[in-house]
DNA sequence: TTGATTACTTAGCAGTGCTAACGAATTATA
DNA sequence: TATAATTCGTTAGCACTGCTAAGTAATCAA
């Protein structure tokens, strides 16, 4: 059967979104681990990479919009895994920084999730989970084009 | 640098579960134009395309304990999408369906989902959605897997 | 028959997403 | 300079989704 480019597109696309959601859920559980939501961990997560910003910016690179984000961002400062600072420049802005603790609780939640969603592949050949790992590209560089567009 | 099997693992595991994330993360504002949230369509299309099945039954499917899922289920009865009736052998249980309703519905909420996602992989080129689809399936493979082990 | 198990519901907590509305600070303009 | 428009963040309030604990009703086992 001959393939159009866009509906196969849209094949992809639906197998994909489903495969995302699986994964996903099955790797849910352990974030709970931490203490710390999925939110939390992701945004501190950017945070830790990505060194100190404005919460708008925060909001910005999670793709959420910014009470979402003055929301996680308390979460942290409660739980001491970052904190705000007044930016020199600009008043209205504020300056969150991941603390020596977020960085800590960050490596270990990341250990165990990762170890526990590594045995899930854990029945993939190295050639299989060289197919993961392009996609994972691939699918962050869809994403980064497409936010680009919006 | 040499890279031994399991890390590369590890590596895999991080990359995808980030990349996943933040694909889902993007096609997620679409879901609301179907006024249900994900875990009301996810169940949903358990039940079209599984068939009637039982709330225990449904839960284990959606990888969700019992309450999560009875309240679910009771949003998608509110909404008229599916139905509850009596089981004949066992009047603990429910039997749950989707009503034809929530059969149109899922077609519907699902065709502009997978579009929007279509959209966001348009910047690819055909092999690397062959690379993507492939990922798909082994993402499946594996979920399926472990969730035999467990 | 009585006790244990199973299926589902209810109640209550926490996290995460949104929009609307607000105050404070900054920038642009008359 | 004074005023208006914009930007940044917060608060309030809604909805959805996940959990555990506890309760009810039905079934199964001893």
């Amino acid at each position: 059967m001959a393939r159009s480019e866009k509906s196969f597109r849209l094949e992809v696309a639906d197998r994909l979104h489903s495969a995302a959601i699986h994964l996903l859920r099955h790797a849910r559980k352990r974030d709970v681990v931490a203490g710390q939501g999925p939110a939390r961990l992701s945004a501190l997560s950017v945070l830790v990479f990505g060194g100190p910003m404005a919460l708008g910016q925060l909001a910005a690179a999670e793709q959420v919009k910014a009470p979402t984000m003055s929301r996680i961002v308390a979460g942290l400062k409660r739980s001491g895994l970052a904190k705000i600072e007044a930016d020199a420049k600009d008043a209205r802005r504020i300056r969150v920084t991941a603390t020596a603790k977020g960085k800590r609780l960050l490596q270990q939640a990341r250990v165990r999730r990762i170890r526990l969603l590594a045995e899930t592949l854990s029945g993939l050949r190295e050639a299989e989970l060289d197919t993961l790992l392009r996609a994972a590209e691939l699918m962050e560089r869809a994403v980064r084009q497409a936010s680009g567009r919006e």
